[in-house]
DNA sequence: GACAAGGAGATCA
DNA sequence: TGATCTCCTTGTC
């Protein structure tokens, strides 16, 4: 690995590296104070800020000069001699008497063993030419001019830095700045550096565009823009506290595992594997059917979709899109979660607990064969309890009553003048016809006394447990699933 | 009167 | 033992 060239405005060092490129390039010139580079997963930085909304991201800035360096205006008599290279027009100087809000933050590319997890470390420029890496000593120190310098073949810069009383040679200094410059512009030009093309990373952007987690934890949503996340400035934290890297990683890690609650919720309602590879014609129809109405999105024949599981997972966007229009994308888009989470570790802990194949659905829950058949009548199965191959159809009595909700819930052809959903996203339902919900509920259960006066007292006990809720709205006959129980 | 909320004991799988 | 049923009281609309 080779030092190619280090830009000291921007505290960044470009390594020419056997297989890693620096992919993010210098912070925008015109990125506002408080924009800053947004590190992102070990997975892809680049692809991140690809992913979030940005069709045109910013292109890295590794093949034209950045427009910071230019020639430095004429400063005020007292002007730090570190501050001679800044363009205090186009890029925030350290401030003598903070150290916080101006201090650049930008990627890094530090050279191994320090980083072996090969994407960008996250560091600030510190007063003195001083680079602070958590848990990284850059072992080049900066010229004490503050100029870019490549350290392969300019390390004679071991000095201290000199204090602004002390004699600076103009003519040293303007000789510096041109050499700075020379070997900023071939730097630019000579790297032959292939930027891999970047792939949409849908799981990510679902996970980021799902912010009931953050809701749960009491966490203010991030803003997401185009190309670049704005973060507010820390006010009065430490430099550490500054880098966006811990804040952002920990709204991935949450929203990545808030994804894989999903799918596990989603394997226990339909009682299929979180390996789409498993699902069998009728797995693939259920989960169709549960994602079109999950996301409120128009039904679509099940025989567009009569395929395997490994049929499914190898149709591409646009055969989403031909098979169903409104819903292609989004169905697309949920199967990469899916096709994500086979590769993780909580797919070995279903199947050491519990074998999909062939999938029992959770007690009184409909099974996938039970989805793929809006027709069913669910009032004409109530006597119907275990059947063979495992399944439990939807008629057995041992279920509860928020399953059974749901159940009259996903028939709405079939009940929707007793319940139905005011807000399906958000679990919220109303009972139109309480005495009929409660007689199906009695039938189910065979309980011929049961009226809505104990099916409600039923509900009410699933406050406490956290099932259900009251809408935020007191609303009679009108209830809320919590999540996940929504789902 | 219908419904909400909740206490308390009984019942069932 | 947990989930639900059953009965009850009190309060609101």
């Amino acid at each position: 690995m080779v030092l190619i060239w280090g830009c000291r405005q921007c505290a960044i060092e470009f390594y020419q590296m056997p297989q890693t490129v620096p992919r993010s390039g210098c912070s925008p010139p015109s990125a506002s104070q408080g924009e800053r580079a947004v590190p992102t997963s070990p997975a892809d930085i680049h692809h991140l800020l690809r992913l979030l909304g940005a069709e045109s991201p910013p292109e890295p800035m590794l093949h034209s000069p950045p427009t910071h360096i230019k020639p430095p205006p004429p400063y005020p008599e007292d002007n730090n001699y570190l501050e001679r290279l800044y363009d205090l027009e186009s890029y925030p100087t350290p401030s003598p008497s903070s150290d916080e809000g101006s201090i650049p933050t930008v990627a890094f590319q530090p050279p191994s063993p320090y980083n072996s997890l090969d994407y960008p470390v996250f560091i600030k420029e510190e007063p003195h030419n001083r680079l602070s890496v958590p848990g990284f000593a850059s072992p080049y120190p900066l010229s004490p001019s503050g100029s870019c310098v490549s350290y392969g073949s300019h390390n004679q810069y071991l000095s201290p830095v000199p204090h602004h009383e002390e004699y600076i040679d103009i003519e040293d200094l303007l000789k510096e700045n041109q050499i700075l410059q020379e070997s900023v512009q071939h730097s630019y030009i000579t790297p032959k550096i292939e930027i891999e093309e970047p792939r949409d990373h849908i799981l990510l952007r679902s996970a980021l565009e799902d912010t009931t987690f953050q809701k749960r934890l009491n966490l203010r949503p991030i803003p997401l823009e185009l190309g670049s996340v704005k973060m507010e400035e820390s006010s009065g934290g430490t430099g550490e506290e500054s880098l966006v890297t811990p804040a952002i990683d920990r709204v991935l890690s949450m929203a990545i595992e808030q994804s894989k609650r999903d799918v596990d919720n989603t394997c226990t309602v339909l009682g299929i594997s979180p390996d789409p590879m498993q699902w069998s014609t009728s797995d693939v129809k259920a989960w169709v059917m549960f994602t079109l109405q999950h996301f409120n999105l128009p039904m679509v024949p099940t025989e567009y979709f009569a395929m395997d599981g490994a049929a499914l997972v190898s149709l591409t966007e646009d055969e989403f899109n031909q098979r169903a229009p409104q819903a292609g994308s989004t169905l697309y888009a949920q199967l990469e979660i899916w096709k994500a989470a086979r590769h993780e570790s909580w797919r070995s802990q279903w199947t050491e607990h519990e074998q999909p194949s062939p999938a029992p659905a959770p007690p009184g829950l409909p099974s996938a064969d039970d989805l793929s058949d809006a027709e069913e009548d669910t009032e004409s199965v109530n006597t119907s309890a275990s059947q063979g191959g495992g399944k439990v159809k939807s008629g057995s009595t041992h279920i509860h009553l928020w399953q059974f909700l749901k159940e009259l819930l996903a028939s709405p052809h079939i009940h929707g003048s007793a319940i139905r959903w005011l807000d399906r996203s958000n679990g919220i339902f109303k009972i139109e016809d309480s005495v009929r919900v409660a007689r199906l509920w009695g039938k189910r259960k065979n309980r011929p006394a049961m009226n809505y006066d104990k099916l409600s007292r039923s509900i009410r006990q699933y406050y406490k447990k956290g099932i259900m809720k009251k809408t935020e709205r007191s609303q009679r006959l009108v209830y809320q699933f919590c999540h996940p129980y929504c789902l």
